[in-house]
DNA sequence: TTTTATACTAATCATATTGACAGTATGTAT
DNA sequence: ATACATACTGTCAATATGATTAGTATAAAA
């Protein structure tokens, strides 16, 4: 990748910070007068630069038309998640590129994010399943779920998590904790419903 | 929220559709060529109905200037992230906008992302905190922790989360198993550093 | 029955915006 | 010395775009 100017990289920054706060490219003016250019040629000029070597694109015959390509999105910001890091050998630092495994995207881990979606743990019913007072669990919305699996049931209008075992006519929600006891409804139970599986769990601590 | 008609609909959608893969609005012509109006005022009469009813935004004097308004962007569930419901009354779908109480993103989640990296989990040492093994944590990068706060640890090369106690001489690595003991290290072991604290954790079941 | 909202066609106007032309000046690599 | 990239000023034509005026037709609400 050519390397860009101190100049070339402010007006990048720019049009990639002025794409994230306004849905939309600025226009060449717009650049030029805030660096307080008098002509719209310097700023044509920078971005040029910037599309020759790589860094922008023009969509050519419309307005506000500038794009950052996927190399000036990495330069300028780094959306693909959190990086996480495997076995740190000695002196080097962290979260040098060596280190890191992958990077954690919400948006794609746990699969098509359409039919998702999360719901706040109250109590302690799953503590043995790893999933706390206050925790997110991320449900995939659906009636069906792996016998045993740990799912989203609404009894009478409240959600609960659970294990859920069917056996055709009666329904087991059974809590991971030692001090709790089983729940069997009947599967005709109007007030019974399931929400989905869970697919995951989010903890944001403390 | 005021309804929208079906065409309306149509149209808010393509609206934000058109804005994720272009990075910008659609210009009024567009929505027109796209639906088949010969006329710009069939697709400038929707938006106006649109702004209306607080669907969308108009910024005044420049090209492509339509914005989604927050309402608008829940209705068509771009890329917030993944929505977290709350309670649910009978008969209201459960992924119905009544309930969606805010939206999960991680990169929002945990704070400034910078700086935050993830470690996989080895081992069942923190069950009794909630992580469990192949978990991930995501940890903010520092070697300041808050006393007895759990955090990540290098030890002769080797990551691991505990609970991080000091007293200014030594370090005690505390596990959270009843079946396991605290390691304590003295605080000028070169082999020892801390890796940052724990501030999430994030599961993929099964 | 009258009004109002929806859903358009057709044509025109004003302005937002880009792109190009014609220059100047400076520093750097060959 | 002679290219060549950078970093600008100033102006203008062409086109992209939003906004408006004038009108048709349908259906629902007051």
């Amino acid at each position: 990748m050519e390397q860009l100017t101190d100049k070339q990289h402010e007006i990048l920054t720019f049009i990639a910070d002025y794409l994230r706060d306004h849905q939309s490219a600025p226009a060449i003016r717009e650049i030029a007068d805030h660096f307080g250019f008098s002509s719209p040629k310097a700023a044509t000029d920078h971005v040029n630069a910037l599309v020759r070597k790589g860094y922008l694109l023009k969509v050519a015959g419309i307005s506000r038309g500038l794009r950052l390509t996927a190399d000036a999105e990495e330069l300028v910001r780094g959306d693909e998640g959190i990086p996480v890091v495997g076995d740190v050998a000695a002196g080097l630092p962290i979260l040098a590129i060596e280190h890191i495994q992958g990077f954690l995207d919400m948006n794609a881990m746990f699969g098509n994010r359409k039919g998702l979606y999360a719901v706040r743990v109250r109590g302690n019913s799953m503590v043995n399943a790893g999933i706390h007072d206050g925790d997110h669990v991320i449900v995939r919305q659906s009636p069906m779920i792996e016998n045993g699996a740990i799912g989203v049931a609404y009894v009478e209008g409240d959600a609960t998590v659970k294990r859920i075992y069917r056996d055709g006519k009666s329904v087991r929600l059974v809590p991971e904790n030692d001090a709790m006891d089983p729940i069997v409804i009947d599967e005709t139970c109007p007030d019974f419903s399931v929400g989905g599986q869970v697919v995951g769990v989010v903890r944001n601590v403390r």
